[in-house]
RNA sequence: GGGGUCGUAGUUAAGUCGGUUAUAACGCCGGCCUGUCACGCCGGAGGCCGUGGGUUCGAGUCCCAUCGACCCCGCCA
């Protein structure tokens, strides 16, 4: 470190000043955070990475000092040199750590001056996300976004030190690699040296980790980016992290097994929470019958009831129509929900109609029957049995949606989460950890007309359903798992297909032609040939599990320098144009 | 691609039915102040009302377009 005040060095950080140094001479640098000029007196809170101390500039002490304190503003960085003092017993600030001392300044050095910052850095005032994004590194001075990127920085080592222990072997991937169908639109990067041709920045380094449990290291990690040239939304970003693993000679419980491992051992460290694996499972077709989705929000009850039986043979055309043309009718019950106004009801159909629900019927259930205009086409016996299936009592609130299973399942499992929200019924402090397995192989896309795969093509099907790869796709289960924590999911994987006939015949079933699969996966093909081991691997999202480790609302508030929801830089101005050199020298042309 | 919210001093907001000189708080600048800690008191400066067009005698306000930020659906193996 440079060295400053009359050759002395840094001696500590501000934030870190204790009644015990009392009476030592210490030296500190930092920002000035608040300044309060009495005239006489000036006290300064100079600030760094670990919080604030007072400075007291008193001409008495330090007459220097004193006179050059008077041209101080906020943000200037400063060095001083004094005299660690306790404070008098009133004079003490419990707001602060380091409230029950001061600094008494002999010797001020005015490292840099600042511009009046466009934005107050107290933490406080509201300021638009536009000019945060603007002057980032303003913004990263406050103390949450500071706390969070430590936190993500603290939570990686944490993953480092848990998985080199258990004998994985961390390995970097192509960033500059080959585009694949399937997937992600890709990013992609001219050749320069290649006219015409491109790179694809990795989705994810999927074939390179199974290539290197061809290759032998048994044990893969990789702490990497990612890239996905989609649409973004609060907890997506164009670039993100994964903890990137894969297993050689597993099946789903051995990495079952040591992700309950890391997940205990990166909590315990970084947040000091102890968790109680093993980790509740739940199947896919269970967790979207009882919560409507594959990443239930576990924290809260309040499952969703299949009525189409009882509530189908109502005298209510929408519910008897529904469930003759084969769709389902299914309700939340909300215990005491009666208490909900009829504005607030009418509301909850406004909130469903983006998942396609063309509304919620409901009932208020009253000590004799039901009330609400749903209640005439229901008779005594239909309520009785309604009641206990739902387990609803007088008092309850009974919302019903009756659409095609997948909207219904959308909507109410949508619903779901926001009547928890309005209802208080999530603790903030629980971790709801959950394990989703037994997903779908295949899901039918109605846009591309085809079966697509759910996870990824290089995922195993379950042993017993491969013979219905030829008959019946859509009911073949894969070897997937996902980690969902708190209704959201924070890692995925799968135990991979190791045999080349296998893989070949998933491509076929895929749609693609024999061709396509050679030009875009043949050396893939052609290396499950040489002795691949069983195999199997998990991604975690970080940025995702900083959010909720952090109790971010955003995924920009867990990543250093985030982009917008366009995919831009409002920092550095990215993606920007390029010289028409730059483009002649890559054989491109803008259309 | 679709739906929604927002854009007014440096910042956050108010601005009525279209009508005089566009308000306030914080911040900023100057002065006073020796125990403040969101210091206090006195004074002052500060406006492309996102941008472009239209309606009107007159637009921050109404209409159209456009740019940007955010949220949701689609999309994200």
């Amino acid at each position: 470190m440079s060295e400053f005040i009359t050759g002395k060095k840094r001696t500590q950080y501000c934030g870190n000043i204790r009644a015990e140094h009392a009476g030592s001479e210490v030296v500190l640098m930092g920002w000035v955070h608040r300044r309060r000029d009495l005239g006489g007196l000036i006290f300064i809170d100079l600030r760094d990475r670990e919080g604030t101390v007072q400075i007291v500039f008193d001409p008495e002490k330090g007459p220097e000092a004193h006179t050059l304190a008077h041209t101080i503003r906020s943000e200037f960085v400063l060095a001083v040199r004094g005299q660690v003092n306790r404070r008098p017993a009133d004079m003490v600030n419990p707001s602060l750590n380091t409230g029950e001392v001061e600094v008494i300044a002999e010797e001020l050095e005015i490292l840099n001056e600042a511009n009046t910052t466009p934005f107050v850095l107290d933490g406080e005032t509201e300021v638009s996300e536009n000019l945060l994004l603007k002057y980032r590194y303003l913004d990263l001075r406050r103390r949450d976004l500071q706390r969070n990127i430590i936190l993500r920085s603290r939570v990686a080592a944490e993953t480092r030190t848990f998985l080199q222990r258990e004998g994985f072997i961390e390995v970097e991937t192509p960033f500059l690699t080959k585009s694949t169908p399937e997937g992600a639109r890709d990013y992609l990067v001219p050749s320069r040296v290649t006219p015409g041709y491109f790179y694809a920045l990795p989705q994810s380094p999927q074939l390179f980790k199974q290539l290197l449990m061809v290759s032998g290291f048994d044990r893969y990690y990789q702490i990497v980016k990612c890239f996905r040239d989609e649409d973004l939304r609060a907890d997506r970003q164009p670039e993100f992290t994964q903890i990137d693993m894969e297993m050689s000679f597993i099946a789903e419980d051995d990495i079952i097994s040591v992700i309950e491992g890391m997940m205990s051992h990166i909590f315990e460290a970084c947040l000091g929470r102890t968790l109680t694996p093993p980790f509740p499972r739940l199947t896919y077709r269970e967790a979207i019958e009882r919560y409507g989705r594959d990443n239930p929000d576990t924290r809260f009850a309040l499952e969703i009831t299949d009525l189409t039986d009882m509530a189908g043979q109502s005298a209510f055309r929408v519910f008897s129509e529904t469930a003759r043309t084969g769709g389902v009718i299914k309700a939340l019950t909300v215990p005491d929900g009666s208490a909900f106004s009829r504005k607030e009801l009418d509301a909850l159909g406004e909130f469903v109609s983006p998942y396609g629900a063309k509304g919620v019927a409901w009932v208020r259930v009253g000590e004799d029957g039901w009330t609400g205009s749903l209640a005439k086409f229901f008779n005594q016996e239909m309520m009785q049995r309604i009641h206990e299936k739902t387990g609803a009592r007088p008092g309850a609130l009974i919302l019903f949606v009756a659409d095609a299973p997948s909207v219904v399942s959308a909507s109410l499992g949508a619903l779901r989460v926001r009547l928890a929200e309005r209802l208080g019924l999530i603790d903030p402090d629980t971790l709801a950890f959950t394990w989703i397995t037994e997903f779908p192989l295949f899901e039918y896309s109605e846009t591309e007309g085809r079966y697509m795969a759910t996870h990824h093509p290089f995922t195993s099907p379950a042993a017993e359903d491969i013979p219905l790869i030829e008959t019946d796709r859509g009911r073949v289960r894969a070897r997937a798992y996902d980690l969902v924590l708190n209704g959201s999911e924070i890692g995925g994987g799968s135990i991979r297909i190791h045999r080349p006939d296998v893989q070949s015949m998933i491509f076929k079933a895929l749609g693609l032609r024999e061709d396509e699969v050679q030009t875009k996966f043949g050396f893939f093909l052609e290396a499950l040939q040489y002795g691949t081991p069983p195999h199997g691997g998990i991604a975690f999202g970080l940025d995702r599990l900083i959010m909720i480790m952090a109790g971010a609302e955003s995924i920009r508030d867990v990543i250093a320098f985030p982009k917008t929801l366009k995919a831009s830089c409002l920092m550095s101005d990215a993606p920007s144009e390029v010289s028409a050199d730059q483009l002649r020298e890559l054989s491109l042309k803008i259309i």
